[in-house]
DNA sequence: TTCTAATTCATAATCATTACGATTTACATT
DNA sequence: AATGTAAATCGTAATGATTATGAATTAGAA
């Protein structure tokens, strides 16, 4: 996902076009990272010093909902990222140190549905966490 | 686990026995469910007014560390429960329901490490969301 | 029974998140 | 280009979960 095709979902939602949002949806695009409102907000004082929490939960909220942004949870935050454009069902190593993120193809979900009659399966999460090459040093 | 070797741990490592805590493991020891510190807190309020929130958390955050509670984060909240008595590793299925759990015993952990030269992990998570048979009725 | 460290209580602080009325702004329409 | 209006943002306060702290209580050892 990129800004331009953010854009065009926003637009045929009918969404109007806002430097907050230009701005939040750059601070995603140029990052593989998982990002927080706090991430957020820090940066997008700068530009705005009167920038408010309500904005910046309000966006990110649209952005999930339309598919633009993907949410997770880890260290008692919400934790926001770009949405993938790999197509195909995967998941993500996360650095715990520097954060870099990265797509892991593995998932036993459809095995798993098998062993489960009865069982409905509406979501899952599966996660890896640890330090990636280069802060392994 | 169960309460008696509960107690085990926490004399070996010097804890005292209280009937807050007490109390606070027989919640455990007769739900497979996840609860909440609200769960608890609602509940020994009934014999214990002054039960305090400081109380809950601290001897939830000591079980935790001495592997009698396990615990997981979902619907913005951190959830514990009794630690399972199985010793190879596994997962769990969350009924979103009722709170019924269910073990998985499937997990692509060990096929991963061997995808990920260079990386360490250091834990992960899977968990499986949806509806048990009885709630899909 | 006495002593002491562990535990709990009572309460406030902190942190993430949500709520809301007032104000401003994007953009469709004239 | 000016106008009207719904959408978006601001400013600020509320909420809910969690953590912190100092005083009071208590379990268990001596
Ligand atoms: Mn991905
Ligand atoms: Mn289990
Ligand atoms: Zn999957
Ligand atoms: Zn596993």
């Amino acid at each position: 996902m990129n800004r331009t095709r953010a854009w065009e979902i926003l637009k045929a939602h009918g969404y109007k076009k806002t430097d907050k949002r230009e701005l939040i949806l750059s601070m995603f695009e140029e990052t593989d990272k998982y990002l927080t409102a706090r991430d957020l907000l820090e940066v997008l004082k700068k530009d705005y010093p009167g920038m408010s929490y309500d904005t910046i939960y309000r966006n990110l909220a649209t952005f999930v909902e339309l598919g633009i942004l993907e949410e997770t949870e880890f260290n008692g935050e919400r934790n926001f990222r770009m949405h993938c454009e790999i197509d195909h069902h995967h998941h993500h190593f996360i650095c715990m140190e520097c954060g870099n993120v990265k797509e892991v193809s593995l998932c036993p979900i459809e095995k798993l549905e098998a062993m489960l009659p009865g069982y409905t399966i509406e979501s899952h999460k599966f996660e890896i966490y640890g330090k990636c090459p280069q802060c392994n040093g």
